[in-house]
DNA sequence: TTGGCGATGTGTCGTATGACACAACAGGCG
DNA sequence: CGCCTGTTGTGTCATACGACACATCGCCAA
């Protein structure tokens, strides 16, 4: 696998992201350093790491974790092909959770000080790495909210929600019914590496209780996953459980 | 009360924010609109709220949270002199959050396009907000996993520590015992404003498990609230609870 | 083929936490 | 003064969820 310059960028083809300037295009290429890829399961960053690389995830998916001292662990949130990963490390001495490719994955690594180069160098990029910032701490927030206040049948619908709609979003018709399924507006599937496992890890939940509750929705016709593939049968009263409001596909992102 | 300037803030004589150059001081001055005050509940951005200005908290408590349709609250963090309020609410149509003062506040108002002017002309001042994002979402985090995967004393136990620490580091000596209390390593206190209901919304508790929880870890001697004060009568017991690593203070932080 | 392992699925039982009801107390305000 | 209303404190009972045990299935390697 050769590197793919950024100006080829696939995932820049995507109506998700935002074009560049042929400029910024350079100077991000000219800061970045080459590409990585990892086995799923692998450790990107091991939880206290000093001094961890800036990465954009390519392919694949991968998660953010905390965990404490006896094993339990909480999966903070999902990175998805486009997302920045090593923000916060880079602003502290030891990275305060850790990093783990959840698929197999690819990554483009920056070198040390990208960060702020990118910053001094293009003001409105150092404005697009804020916006990127907030909008993971709204993905956060979103899932502390169901962690805190949701029972775990909300918590379920609301994470395949979120992460089907996220996901669509990196299709290549940007998740729109392309037809072909006779009209009817049946949803398609998107891929779902998740095993119940990381849902429960993600949800605050056990994996037993996670099991019999996804196994519920997903007799009443809520739901399936099948293969790796997320198929939503009933978005309206997943909607409605999860008390998830607004549709609205996310909206365009910069891609560093 | 008569607004301070920014380079005569009594904020930026404490020790747990960087200094600044003059320069980026009064860049910070050009931008600012006014001080306001609030009272103690009332609400400084609604939850959908479109085209939210952009605030720096300069004295007084604040939190942000998130509602479900039926009224229940989780409260995503809480803010202290210093912190910045809006970066999120700018970054997209609606605040995905609401902010209300926890205490009696006074605040300074930035103008409508602050965040993006502070990025074009000052890169160090951008990457600071950066940071400032980078550093709220790593709080975020934490209250994620106690929510997720801890019990309500470890959960309450490990509130108490970090915003204890939070709250020391704004004292004017940074929160280091000052002696006279003979030298005995007695705690001192912080002030603390928060409600046993802000603690439940907070820590995803119920008001009345979060009430039993704080009265059996008080009755074991390891805290105590009164009138407005916490002291943390044996922090190693709390920390050990909390499973909490590294008693550092808080990193030194800008302060916009 | 066999055995091991990871993931999913299900039953039983225990418990941490929630729901409800009510008391005590302080502060504000007519 | 009496009457609110908000906050803290406590008891009783209900339940959502966790812990443990075990079965099934698919995959992979010896």
């Amino acid at each position: 696998m050769t590197d793919v310059p950024c100006n080829q960028c696939p995932l820049r083809a995507l109506p998700l992201f935002v074009p560049y300037e042929p400029g910024d295009l350079a100077l991000i290429q000219s800061l970045k350093k080459r590409q990585v890829g990892l086995r799923a399961g692998e450790t990107i960053i091991h939880e206290g790491q000093a001094d961890a690389p800036l990465y954009t995830l390519f392919s694949g998916w991968a998660f953010r974790f905390k965990t404490l001292s006896d094993g339990r662990r909480q999966i903070l949130n999902f990175l998805l092909p486009g997302d920045f990963i090593g923000v916060q490390q880079k602003m502290t001495d030891a990275s305060p959770h850790g990093v783990e490719a959840l698929s197999d994955v690819r990554m483009c690594v920056f070198q040390r000080d990208a960060l702020w180069e990118l910053h001094r160098a293009a003001p409105s990029i150092g404005f697009d790495i804020t916006w990127l910032a907030a909008q993971e701490e709204s993905l956060i927030d979103d899932n502390l909210l169901s962690v805190g206040r949701r029972s775990a049948e909300e918590r379920i619908a609301s994470l395949l929600i979120l992460l089907f709609k996220r996901t669509a979003a990196l299709l290549p018709n940007g998740g729109h019914n392309s037809g072909g399924d006779g009209g009817n507006g049946a949803t398609q599937g998107v891929p779902f590496p998740l095993t119940q496992q990381h849902i429960a890890d993600s949800l605050g939940l056990s994996l037993v209780h996670t099991n019999k509750t996804l196994r519920r929705l997903e007799r009443r016709g809520l739901h399936r996953i099948e293969g790796g593939v997320l198929f939503l049968r009933d978005v309206h009263a997943l909607a409605r459980l999860a008390d998830l409001y607004g549709d609205g596909k996310p909206s365009s992102r910069p891609l560093i």
